[in-house]
Order: C-alpha cells, then sequence, then structure tokens
RNA sequence: GCGGGAAUAGCUCAGUCGGUAGAGCAUCAGCUUCCCAAGCUGAGGGUCGGGGGUUCGAAUCCCCUUUCCCGCUCCA
C-alpha cells in the first residue's frame, strides 16, 4: 500500500515539475495518452540518445533507420497482426469474467479429445496386451460420437474465424453448451472485436481509398528494408538496424500511468545472424542489454531477467528484462529471438527474395534475427520512479524532509542552475555572464527569485545535478560554489574551470566506454 | 468492456439541513538580503469535471456522460 502511495507520488510529481501531463487536459483529457513537458521532453531526449549512442556508435556493425509510421498494408497480414490482433472476445453476464471466444472453443475441443483418450486409456487396462487402439478408436461408440462431435465442431469453428463470423462464433458457444469455467454460468454477451490496430484511410475520402494501419510496432520497418540497408551499407553479417519510433496500440485496457499507453515510443534492433547461430547471439544481447540498464545506476538488485515459458510462434527464445517499480517488476525490454520467421514471411508475400549471400558459407540463406526492443516510455518511468526519494534530512528541531530526484547527471534535463546568492550588489550581472557562456554548451537554468535554499530545492525537484551560486566572494577572485544535488555539499571552483568541470561530470562518456 | 470508488483554485483540502465559494501552500508585483523551502505588503486565480433534470434557489438531491484510481480481463 505504502508502495502504491509512492507511485501515485511519483506521478504526482512528474505533472507538477513539468515531466509528464495528461493528454487534452482541458478538455478532460484522453485515455492513456500523455504529453511530455518542459523537463519531461529534455529527459526522454537524453534516454533515447544514450540508447542511440550505446547501440549505433559503440557498434561498427549496426545502424540506424529512421521509417515511416504508415506502411504497406500487406505488410501487417505478413508480420500476422492482422490475425493475432483481431481477439474475438466474450463476456460472461453472471459472472462479469471476460474470455476469448476463441479461446473458449479450443478448449472445450481439447476437453473431447480428452474423453477420448482417457476412454482409450480405460480400455487398453482392461483388455492388456490384446488391445488394438487403432480398432477401438474406430468402432467405440462412445468414442465415435465424440469424434464425429468434434469434427462437426471445428469444422464450424474453422468456418467461422475465417469469415470473421462472431455471430456463428458465438452460437457454437451456445450449441455446446459452454460454460463460464469459474462460475458455470452458461449467459454470454454477444461476440465483439477488438482490433489493437489503428486504422485510417490513405489517399481522398472515398470508396478506392485504402486502408493502412498506423504501425503497432516498430520492427517492421525494419525487416522491410533488409536488403536496401544491406546493399547500400554493404552490411555483412552479422549486423544490426536499430530504429526508434512512435507505435499505436488500441489496448482495450491500457492503465498505470505511461506503463501502457495507446501511443508509445519504441526502440529497436534488428540483429541479422546465420542461422544456427541465433541462440549464442541472443545471449550475448541478454547479457550486454542487462549492462547497458545497470550502467545508470538505479540499482542493479532492481533488475531480473524474465524468461517466457510459451513462445509466440515466431520465436524459438525469448526473455523480459524487468525493473522494480513500486507496483512491482514490470517488463522494460524484451530480447526476442525471432528465427527467419519475419524475412520470410515478407519473402513469401512481397515475393521478393530476402536472402543474404555469405561469402565465408558460400551459399545463401534467409537470415536469423535477434531483437531487443525497449519502451521509451516505460524507460522513462524508470528512470523517474528509480530517482525519485523523499530524503529525511537532520535539522535542530523539527524533522525535514526534501523531495530530490537522483537522476544520472547525463540523463537529468537541467544540468546546471545559475543561482546569484542575492538580487542585489552586482550579483545578477556576474551570474548571468556565467549564464551566457554555459548555455552554449547545457541545458541551464538562471534563477533569482526567493532565498537560496528554496531555490536549492526547487532544483532537487527536477533532478538538476549541479548548482552554481555566485556570491560576494565571486567579483573579488573570481570563483563561485558548486552544489551537488545528491549530497548538499558544496565547492569553490574558479569561473574559467566551469565548462570543463561540468563538461565532465554530465556526459554519458565514462558509462558509454565501459558498455563498448 | 464489467464491478467498486473518486473529481471543489496550480497543489492539499474544508464547505453544516439546498440559500450566490473558503483556508493553507504555490503564483505574480514590491519591500527584505539571507548558503539549504514556507519574513512583510499587495494582487491575480474557481460557470465546484461536463450535460440535463427537480427546485423560488443546486458544489450539495436525481439521471446521463467524461476522466482518473482499484479489481476482473487483455497484453507480439
Amino acid at each position: 500500500m505504502a508502495q502504491e502511495d509512492r507511485f501515485k507520488k511519483i506521478i504526482a510529481h512528474a505533472k507538477e515539475y513539468g515531466f509528464v501531463f495528461p493528454s487534452s487536459e482541458i478538455y478532460d483529457g484522453l485515455s492513456a495518452v500523455y504529453d511530455y513537458g518542459q523537463n519531461g521532453v529534455e529527459m526522454k531526449n537524453n534516454i533515447r540518445a544514450y540508447w542511440w549512442d550505446a547501440m549505433v556508435n559503440l557498434n561498427e556493425n549496426i545502424v540506424g533507420i529512421d521509417s515511416a509510421i504508415f506502411m504497406h498494408p500487406e505488410i501487417w497480414k505478413a508480420s500476422g497482426h492482422v490475425d493475432a490482433f483481431n481477439d474475438p472476445l466474450i463476456d460472461n453476464k453472471d459472472s462479469k469474467k471476460r474470455y476469448r471466444a476463441d479461446q473458449l472453443i479450443e478448449d472445450y475441443l481439447d476437453k473431447l479429445q480428452g474423453k477420448i483418450n482417457k476412454e482409450a486409456e480405460k480400455a487398453s487396462k482392461k483388455f492388456g496386451e490384446s488391445f488394438d487402439r487403432e480398432k477401438f478408436l474406430g468402432t467405440n461408440p462412445r468414442v465415435l460420437a465424440n469424434r464425429d462431435k468434434i469434427d462437426r465442431i471445428h469444422g464450424r469453428f474453422v468456418k467461422a474465424l475465417k469469415m470473421d463470423d462472431l455471430v456463428e462464433l458465438r452460437q457454437i458457444i451456445i450449441d455446446c453448451e459452454i460454460a463460464d469455467p469459474e462460475s458455470g454460468s452458461r449467459n454470454w454477451t454477444d461476440v465483439r472485436q477488438f482490433n489493437l490496430m489503428f486504422d485510417t484511410r490513405l489517399g481522398s475520402v472515398n470508396e478506392s481509398a485504402s486502408k493502412i494501419y498506423l504501425r503497432p510496432e516498430t520492427a517492421q520497418g525494419i525487416f522491410v528494408n533488409f536488403l536496401n540497408v544491406q546493399k547500400s551499407g554493404r552490411m555483412k553479417i552479422p549486423f544490426g538496424i536499430a530504429q526508434t519510433g512512435k507505435a499505436f496500440r488500441n489496448e482495450i485496457v491500457a492503465r498505470q500511468f505511461i506503463m501502457r499507453m495507446r501511443e508509445f515510443e519504441q526502440m529497436e534492433m534488428q540483429y541479422f545472424v546465420r542461422p544456427g547461430k541465433e541462440l549464442e547471439w541472443f545471449e550475448f544481447w541478454k547479457d550486454k542489454r542487462m549492462k547497458w540498464h545497470q550502467s545508470l545506476g538505479l540499482g542493479k538488485e532492481k533488475y531480473r531477467f524474465h524468461d517466457h515459458d510459451k513462445l509466440a510462434h515466431y520465436a524459438n527464445a525469448a526473455t523480459d528484462i524487468e525493473f522494480e517499480f513500486p507496483i512491482g517488476f514490470k517488463e522494460v525490454e524484451g530480447i526476442h529471438s525471432r528465427t527467419d520467421f519475419d524475412l520470410s514471411q515478407h519473402q513469401k508475400f512481397s515475393g521478393k527474395k530476402m536472402q543474404y549471400f555469405d561469402n565465408d558459407l558460400n551459399e545463401s540463406y534467409v537470415p536469423y534475427v535477434v531483437e531487443t526492443s525497449i519502451g521509451l516510455d516505460r524507460m522513462f518511468l524508470t528512470v523517474l520512479a528509480g530517482s525519485y526519494e523523499e530524503e529525511k534530512l537532520e535539522k535542530e528541531g523539527a524533522d525535514e524532509e526534501r523531495v530530490v530526484m537522483r537522476i544520472p547527471a547525463f540523463l537529468a534535463p537541467v544540468k546546471v542552475a545559475v543561482l546569484p546568492l542575492v538580487k542585489k550588489d552586482g550579483l545578477p550581472d556576474t551570474a548571468r555572464k556565467i549564464m551566457d557562456e554555459l548555455k552554449l554548451d547545457f541545458n541551464c537554468q538562471y534563477e533569482e527569485k526567493d532565498s537560496i535554499g528554496r531555490r536549492y530545492r526547487r532544483q532537487d525537484a527536477i533532478g538538476t545535478p549541479y548548482c552554481i551560486t555566485i556570491d560576494h566572494q565571486t567579483p573579488k577572485d573570481e570563483t563561485v560554489t558548486i552544489r551537488y544535488r545528491d549530497t548538499m555539499e558544496q565547492e569553490r571552483i574558479p569561473v574559467k574551470q566551469l565548462r570543463d568541470f561540468v563538461q565532465e561530470k554530465v556526459s554519458p562518456k565514462k558509462q558509454l566506454s565501459m558498455l563498448g
């Protein structure tokens, strides 16, 4: 409970200090859509840049692209999204539980098959070694009745799925007297289709305009450009293509702040490898990506792998990197061994050869793919949640508290605050000069209003790692104090050294060099 | 989408039995000059989430609706 409160506080803090706002708020908001504010956009850009540096710049064999959100509609048939993102759903009116209609029918068919197997089992025990399983299955009246039933239902089921016949799907459920597995109730609503892909029209608004989708993932933009990049970049396997960009999913339920949004940003890299080598590379990227996360310094114990037991049809290995949010461990990044599924599908649907000629093997093949796919918005939330701290301060008298965002300096939205100690004696002028110097290199804020202590706290709240204070000593010896966000300690340094000093502290170079 | 709860100033909240909306903090201007937030003076800011109804009169009662939170469900 306390943890949930903490999550709420982080959301409130994000809004109050210009990180994340609900979309269209003055019109009552728009469900599961959020806007990034003045501080949020800086931090988001910094996270994206850190990922790009680590993937594209640090790896000579990885290049980036930026593909369009609109793509040829056939792509989503090839990828399986047109089928897989169309779930027929049905609700039980009594228990208020929701199920996938196709799942209910499949479970029912499985149960019938189970009955047949049991029947055979029983007979086998009874007749011992003289038992002829095939003959039994072909003659026993109970088995025959069930097999006949399975055939009939299965036939209707397949046809209904093919025709998208929702009424027939419901009729099958009624005819088979399928009950809610939990409550036993057979009081069902109509079957409804939820397509998780947004669609719109390309071209003029008329009958001939074609329906196109807003991409539900960025990965396909990479697959369809595989040949373009490989040839124009003279890439040799293994190599990777990286991309960041928006994707859209019309989630039935989207909740938990920016954890699941209808419009979100992905950072993906598809790594093309020799068939048979994919599981080695899968392990390689698991390790690399985990190191990237841990390089942020938010606490190694807050990360874990969660291997998938149930694999998607295209994958032969999959794992999630999870981060411990106040509401529990949640997926931040997925690493999948996608086999040659995607390229093969595009080869099939487009009729173009999606192959690579490997000189070392002297043969051509459809490459296998290992994917690293990370949600930028979730990453953003990771940094927020991992940085937010209500710190108890010891002070004479009452207990004091400060809210401080311990954001890694290279991700912080504002790097430096320039603060004249008081608003007189020419200190603001001196501060302005320093500000003008520094703002060419860093995102800086100048503040002269309110007491110095209050200004420090305001900077703590947005995670500014360094505050530079111009005091009465500055005009005398050209030095200022620099105050550290995390320790609240101060140091005095010459104005001349400021730029280099800050530069070294807010650059991601040190972290990146450890990843390289 | 279903069930439950919530919505009053930027934030936290008060508002009695239905009688024209209040506090603290924050914001802005001026004063004060101080190294870890809440000194002084003044000002701005709300059609009480939106729409409809009952009533002489609605923040308050009724209906609808939107958004958020919790649970269910879903999650390439």
